[in-house]
DNA sequence: GTACCTCCATACGCCAGCGTATGGAAACCA
DNA sequence: TGGTTTCCATACGCTGGCGTATGGAGGTAC
C-alpha cells in the first residue's frame, strides 16, 4: 500500500483526507496519528477544510478503514489468480507476501489499534477473507475440509508472525541469502502430507 | 502476566507505578495509556506522588519495560526446563503458549508500540532470547544449525501470528474442540524431517 | 518531644488537539 | 456580471495531559 505524501492541492476531496489518514497510520503513529490538525498541516490546509468534508474525527477513521478494506486484500488475491496450479500459487503467495520490501506498516498499525471498534470490524473482514482464501487453496490441494482449515490458519498465523517480526525486530529475520531456503521450508512444512 | 488492579495503598513505590504502567499498556491503551494523571487516579494518588518517584513520563516507561523484560520471558522458559525430552518440551511449550486463557495483551501492545525506541530495544532483547531458545531446542532434536534456526523462526512466527490473531480476531481461531488437533498439526509440521 | 526526612496533595502554567462559528474566496450558473 | 453554491481560513473556547512549585502530613531518630 503505497500512499503518497500529499503536498499541496488547491481543493481537497474527502478521499484525499482518507488517504492522508491511512498514510499517517502507516507512518508509525498508529490510529492516534489520525489527528485533524496535524493532518491538515500535512495537506497544506486547515481544519476548516476537514470539518466541511467530515463531521468529526470518527467519520474520517470510518472512511479511511473502508478504503483500506476494499483495496488492500483483494488486489493481492486477484494477482494470484493468474496461476492455475494451487501449489505454485501458495508458493508464489508466500514469496510475494514475505518479500522484505513488502513491509506494510499500515496493516501492523491497524492490528495494533484493534481496541477501536471500527478497526476491529475492518480487521475481521479482511482476516476472514484471507484465511478463507488460504483454506480454499488447501482444499484444492486435496486436503479434507478440517485439515485445510488447520493449514489455512497455520499459514496465516505464520504470515502474521513473520510480518510482525519484520516490523518489530527486523534483525531477527533471515538474511537475503537465507531467505529462499526459509520460505521454502515454510511452504514445505505447510504442504507436507501425513 | 497478571498485573492486579491496584486499588489503594497509603504509600506507593516506584515499582507500584511501573506495574500500573504495564497494566495500563496491557489494558488496551498501548503505550499512550502510560499517562501520569490517569495512572495516578487509578492508583488513588496524584501526580505529586509520581513526580517524586520519577523524573518524567519517559523514566516510567523505561522502568516498566525493564520490569517486563526480566520477568516475562524467563519464567516461561524456566518452567519448561523440568521436562528433559526436547520434543515433549516443544509440545508443552506450544500447548502452554497458545492456551486461549494465556492472552497477553501487554505483549501485543508493546509490539504495537515498537515505534518507541525504548520499546524497540526491549522487544529485541526478548525476541532474540526466545528465538534463541527455540533454535536451541531444534538443535537438541538433531537438526543442523541452519535448519534449527529456520525452524526456530518458523515456530516463533507461528506463535506471534497466533497470539496476534487471538487478540485481533478471536473468532478466527479454532474452537476448543478443534484446538488439540490444531496444536498437534503445528508441532507436527515443525518436527517433520525431510 | 522536637527536628528531620520521606512521601504526597494542591494549585498553577503550558501546550496540543477537538469541535464550532463566521466570513470570505473561488468556481459555477445564468 | 451578479448571484449562488462550494469549499476553506481564521479565530475562539474547551478538555486533558505534562511538568513545576510549594506546603504539609506522617514516620524516624535521639
Amino acid at each position: 500500500m503505497e500512499r503518497r505524501q500529499q503536498v499541496k492541492k488547491s481543493r481537497l476531496s474527502a478521499d484525499d483526507w482518507a488517504d492522508a489518514a491511512l498514510a499517517a497510520i502507516g507512518a508509525g503513529g498508529g490510529l492516534a496519528a489520525v489527528a485533524v490538525e496535524p493532518l491538515a498541516a500535512r495537506l497544506g490546509a486547515t481544519k476548516g477544510s476537514f470539518y466541511w468534508h467530515f463531521g468529526n474525527r470518527e467519520a474520517l477513521i470510518e472512511a479511511a478503514l473502508a478504503r483500506w478494506v476494499e483495496t488492500d486484500t483483494e488486489q493481492i488475491i486477484a494477482a494470484m489468480q493468474t496461476e492455475p496450479d494451487p501449489e505454485k500459487r501458495l508458493r508464489r503467495l508466500f514469496t510475494e507476501v514475505t518479500r522484505p520490501a513488502k513491509h506494510d506498516p499500515l496493516e501492523l498499525s491497524l492490528l495494533a489499534s484493534v481496541g477501536h471498534p471500527q478497526v476491529a470490524a475492518a480487521l475481521k473482514q479482511v482476516t476472514e477473507r484471507r484465511i478463507g482464501y488460504l483454506t480454499g487453496l488447501f482444499t484444492e490441494l486435496g486436503f479434507t475440509d478440517a485439515e485445510a482449515r488447520r493449514r489455512g490458519l497455520m499459514a496465516y498465523n505464520f504470515y502474521l508472525g513473520h510480518t510482525q517480526l519484520g516490523h518489530a525486530v527486523p534483525s531477527a529475520l533471515p538474511s537475503a541469502a537465507e531467505f529462499p531456503g526459509y520460505v521454502e521450508a515454510v511452504v514445505g512444512a505447510l504442504l507436507q502430507r501425513a
